[in-house]
DNA sequence: ATGCCGGGCGAAGCCCGA
């Protein structure tokens, strides 16, 4: 079972390129973030003449998360609890039924967090400590689970190019991965780096500065396993050609194989 | 280099992303 995350900069405006990429690539299950578009404006048709039913958490110009899966898509969960004030639409999860034991998968987009000293920095720790907490309630369900997006975090010097460039910046400030790394204390498994040791692996590439052709990235989408989804995980990688294509995001799919 | 792209909104120029 192909299970890919993509941060995909707004479904409408990405359309082709999200068509091609489903086509060629054939995950199972997809999870997007920024969709950027209330779910009555979303492309249903399009995607689901490919064959995928969807779950959406929409939201107009801003955010906007998705779960479309091959596969019927059961028990959805709109929102991350902890805030009843926090109308963002940054997180839906859903439940997989699989041949073997079921899959239950998130759909998440973490906040940016910038400026540092504004109450964005405060949203995104709150956030994640607010995504730790809920990941600690579903880890406690013993089952297999993919929690997958960008959640605006990098962890190591290993996953920029440059770490100078990114000091004092809410990516990569000790706070944000202090975030990070306590939802990954819970038991979860970095997929990625399960699978690869070796540095400077990005998902992302600013727009600007040529940043692409010079390879400068971070690593800042990821999936992530509970112990159940980590004895079942086959291979995963990230889909680096896909920011080579015309009008791409400035992310890239990443995407893992779990066994059945 | 905190805006050099790119998208949304909405019809010019600002807000936002990472």
């Amino acid at each position: 079972m192909k299970i890919v995350t993509w941060n995909v900069n707004s479904l409408n405006a990405r359309l082709p390129v999200v068509l091609q990429y489903l086509r060629q690539s054939r995950p199972d299950v997809a999870l997007l973030q920024e969709t950027k578009c209330v779910d009555e404006k979303f492309p249903a048709g399009e995607i689901e003449d490919l064959g995928y039913n969807l779950a959406l958490n929409g939201q107009k110009t801003y955010n906007g998360v998705a779960i479309l899966s091959k596969r019927p898509i059961e028990d959805v969960r709109r929102g991350l609890p902890g805030d009843e004030a926090d109308d963002q639409a940054r997180y839906i999860e859903a439940l997989i039924p699989t041949s073997a034991a079921p899959v239950r998968v998130a759909s998440v987009y973490a906040p940016n967090g910038n400026p540092p000293d504004s109450p964005k920095l405060a949203y995104k720790l709150n956030w994640l400590h607010r995504l730790r907490r809920h990941a600690g309630n579903l880890l406690k369900q013993e089952e297999s689970l993919v929690l997958g997006g960008d959640l605006n975090v990098i962890l190591t010097d290993d996953d920029v190019h440059d770490p100078a460039a990114w000091e004092g910046d809410a990516l990569f400030l000790p706070q944000s991965i202090n975030g990070l790394r306590a939802i990954l204390n819970l038991g979860l498994t970095d997929a990625y780096r399960a699978c690869h040791s070796e540095p400077h692996r990005y998902t992302f590439w600013d727009y600007q500065r040529g940043a692409w052709a010079k390879d400068h990235g971070i690593r800042i989408d990821y999936l992530l396993l509970s112990p159940q989804a980590a004895d079942r995980l086959k291979a995963c990688e990230i889909d680096k050609q896909v920011r080579g294509w015309e009008k791409p995001s400035d992310h890239v799919p990443v995407w893992l194989e779990i066994e059945e």
